[in-house]
DNA sequence: GCAAGATGCGCC
DNA sequence: AAAGGGCGCATCTTGC
């Protein structure tokens, strides 16, 4: 039987000592952090006491649980660092709130042992300890509250295991084990790089703040009221809202008024800046003294089960592109210099920087392999669309992928009647289409949202063949173009997008079908939950399904209409919460394929694991981030994540791996 | 003074 | 019938 181990230890969140604010490391080394109490439970019995109390010879040869183990573990560690615990044999630490979140999204042991339960847990005790000692503690009442509290801790998270630990499948529990290690184990950083590029991005800043007329009158650099105020006064509109209005109208307000006023740069220039200084800076204050970097990633972040970024700083969404610096320290921003500088980039042209580019500044250079070591970078080609095609049962589109083409190439061939050579060199705008499709479509996208999406992901700009009857007009009657030369299009256009996602849902009667399979068993679980299983035997679980009217806001109209919907409880990222939302087939089919990639990459990064003499550091949904000794190569890394796991027969996998003397785009 | 919401900027 | 989705953090404003 294992023992439940959880430590209490001082925070002030106002004086910002706590593991949230400063993460766990830092945390645990601050000069003021106090680790007072620990509390254990192995199934009978239960303790709960001051450090100097506790008798640590339990504790040894036993398995352990916490509830936030990485974190426990560490406080364990430094505590043994400090003389203050003796160093004891501990064959495993298993976290139950990586197995919590795993059976039902809920982290916190307060919601976990709710939802688990049934049992509705006291955590103000915990909640009253900002800025207690525990003298202040035991002041208060001998100390006793928090001693209860900490007991009815230990005692729930056993109980977790005990009752539930037996479905957390085993690879699940060694990619709970190895996410905690990652975190612990940290990155190499280039330290000498971090400071001379937080040097040159502060100097960035000072340029940009300088041009901002608002300073002067100590407003903050990027208040919205300022730069409103500032429209007004010298009488043009206000820039457009990215999320509201989109984010090509801002690109066109900012390239009608750039040129005129520099500030309209400026600002947004500031706000990039800025959080690549603040981000720089997090790296530099985490910095351990030999030079790398611990971070925190968490364990089935998402329902689909992929990880995500967390404590601070997100591993998983550093900048791709660096900043570019010219020689009076502004950043470059002028799409056609960009361009430029990537041609110059290139091997073919050279691969130097332009003259007129003062520095690059990329975050991602400062991430190395540790002394003696090298960095191999591996990630999966394609993933999402591969898996859509196995569970859709697209075995034309899968015999086509396994011969080695691309899944853009393969549907092109599958379904829009593509019979020449390369498609990529032979026809790069049917091509560029084959990729709209296949990243825009597959999931229920509407033809609205697919004219932002295959410009996003395949810069098709499919409202430029509408016909003209669409085209917008001024009050002179005379066509209206945008600055680019493309049309700007009346409301209700979208000819083309219409036409498209009309022709692919025709040509994909497999993606459709399993949209519409999905959709009516979600239908038919009204009242109950709606489990959907995923081929490697795990299941997304949607709680309480109801069909229920919901009132939809018309932004155009301003109207309010009300339609049924099929809605769910699901776990709302933003709110920290499980609340009820709407599915429907094309979000179903997105998390069943969303999840079950997510599954075929957690077999690749235990077998990368457990193939000895590479250490995985870091993971991003599909792409895998290697510290490797001299004997291994990238081809047994490409080796490993090209096997499809075996529940998961015929699919075929491929991996782009590299090695890189330090993580990059 | 703090929390919550809105917005912006990053990623797959 | 139609419906992109999955994340995290910084900054600013507003409301209590």
């Amino acid at each position: 039987m294992p023992t439940s181990v959880d430590f209490e230890t001082f925070y002030d969140k106002k004086n910002k000592l706590s593991a949230s604010v400063q993460g766990a490391d830092l945390y645990i080394r601050d000069p003021r952090f106090n680790a007072y109490m620990v509390s254990v439970y192995d199934g009978t019995e239960a303790w709960a006491g001051h450090l100097s109390r506790f008798n640590w010879d339990a504790l040894d040869g036993q398995h352990l649980l916490s509830h936030n183990a990485g974190f426990d573990a560490r406080v364990y560690s430094r505590l043994v660092e400090q003389g203050l615990a003796p160093s004891l044999n501990i064959p495993s630490w298993q976290c139950t709130a990586n197995l919590s979140t795993y059976l039902c999204m809920r982290r916190d042991l307060g919601r976990a042992v709710e939802f688990l339960f049934g049992v509705q847990l006291d955590k103000s005790v915990r909640g009253n300890a900002d800025g207690k000692t525990w003298e202040d503690l035991t002041k208060e009442d001998g100390g006793k509250s928090m001693i209860e509290y900490a007991k009815q801790d230990a005692i729930y998270c056993w109980r977790i295991w005990n009752k539930y630990g037996h479905l957390w499948p085993t690879l699940e529990k060694k990619l709970s084990a190895l996410t905690i290690k990652q975190c612990r184990r940290g990155v190499q950083i280039d330290a000498d790089k971090l400071e001379l590029f937080i040097g040159v991005a502060e100097k960035m800043r000072v340029q940009a703040e300088q041009a901002l007329p608002w300073m002067a009158e100590g407003k903050k650099p990027t208040s919205p009221k300022a730069v409103a105020e500032q429209c007004r006064r010298v009488n043009i509109p206000c820039p457009p809202v990215k999320s509201h209005d989109g984010e090509e109208a801002y690109d066109e307000w900012a390239a009608q008024f750039s040129a005129k006023y520099r500030w309209v740069k400026a600002y947004t220039d500031f706000r990039v800046i800025n959080k690549f200084i603040t981000t720089l800076n997090t790296i530099r204050e985490r910095l351990r003294e030999n030079g790398t970097f611990p971070f925190e990633l968490l364990y089935f972040g998402a329902h689909t089960g992929r990880w995500s970024g967390s404590g601070g700083f997100n591993m998983q969404n550093m900048r791709k592109e660096p900043l570019y610096c010219d020689d009076e320290g502004w950043l470059i921003t002028d799409p056609d210099k960009l361009k430029e500088i990537e041609r110059a980039l290139d091997p073919k042209n050279g691969g130097q920087l332009p003259s007129w580019v003062a520095y690059a500044l990329d975050i991602r250079a400062l991430f190395t392999a540790r002394p003696g070591r090298k960095l191999i970078l591996s990630d999966l080609s394609q993933i999402e669309p591969r898996v859509l095609a196995w569970l859709a049962g697209d075995f034309k589109l899968l015999e086509l992928l396994a011969r080695g083409q691309s899944p853009y190439e393969a549907h092109a061939r599958s379904t829009m009647k593509w019979e020449g050579g390369e498609l990529k060199y032979e026809d790069k705008e049917l091509y560029a289409l084959a990729k709209a499709r296949v990243l825009g479509l597959g999931f229920g996208c509407g033809w609205k949202k697919f004219i932002t999406v295959a410009y996003n992901m395949a810069s098709l700009d499919i409202t430029k063949d509408d016909p003209e009857e669409y085209q917008a007009t001024n009050d002179e009657g005379e066509l209206c173009f945008k600055a680019d030369g493309t049309p700007v299009m009346k409301d209700g256009y979208g000819y083309n997008s219409r036409r498209i996602v009309k022709e692919y849902r025709e040509q994909n009667p497999l993606v459709t079908g399993l949209w519409k399979t999905l959709d009516e068993s979600f239908k038919q679980s009204e009242g109950g939950d709606f489990e959907m299983a995923l081929p490697s035997g795990r299941s997304l679980r949607y709680g309480e399904v109801r069909r229920e009217r919901r009132a939809i806001h018309d932004e155009e109209t301003g109207e309010t209409k009300w339609k049924w919907a099929m809605t769910a409880l699901a776990f709302d990222q933003k709110r920290n919460a499980v609340v009820r939302k709407p599915f429907y087939g094309g979000l179903l089919t997105e998390n069943l394929v969303q999840a079950t990639a997510r599954d075929v990459f957690g077999e690749h990064l235990i077998a990368l694991d457990e193939a000895g003499g590479m250490d995985p550091l870091w993971s991003v949904h599909d792409e895998a981030i290697l510290d490797c000794d001299a004997s291994r190569s990238t081809k047994d890394v490409k080796h490993l994540m090209s096997q499809a796991p075996e529940w998961i027969p015929g699919l075929p996998v491929s991996a782009d791996t590299q090695e890189a003397p330090h993580y990059k785009k």
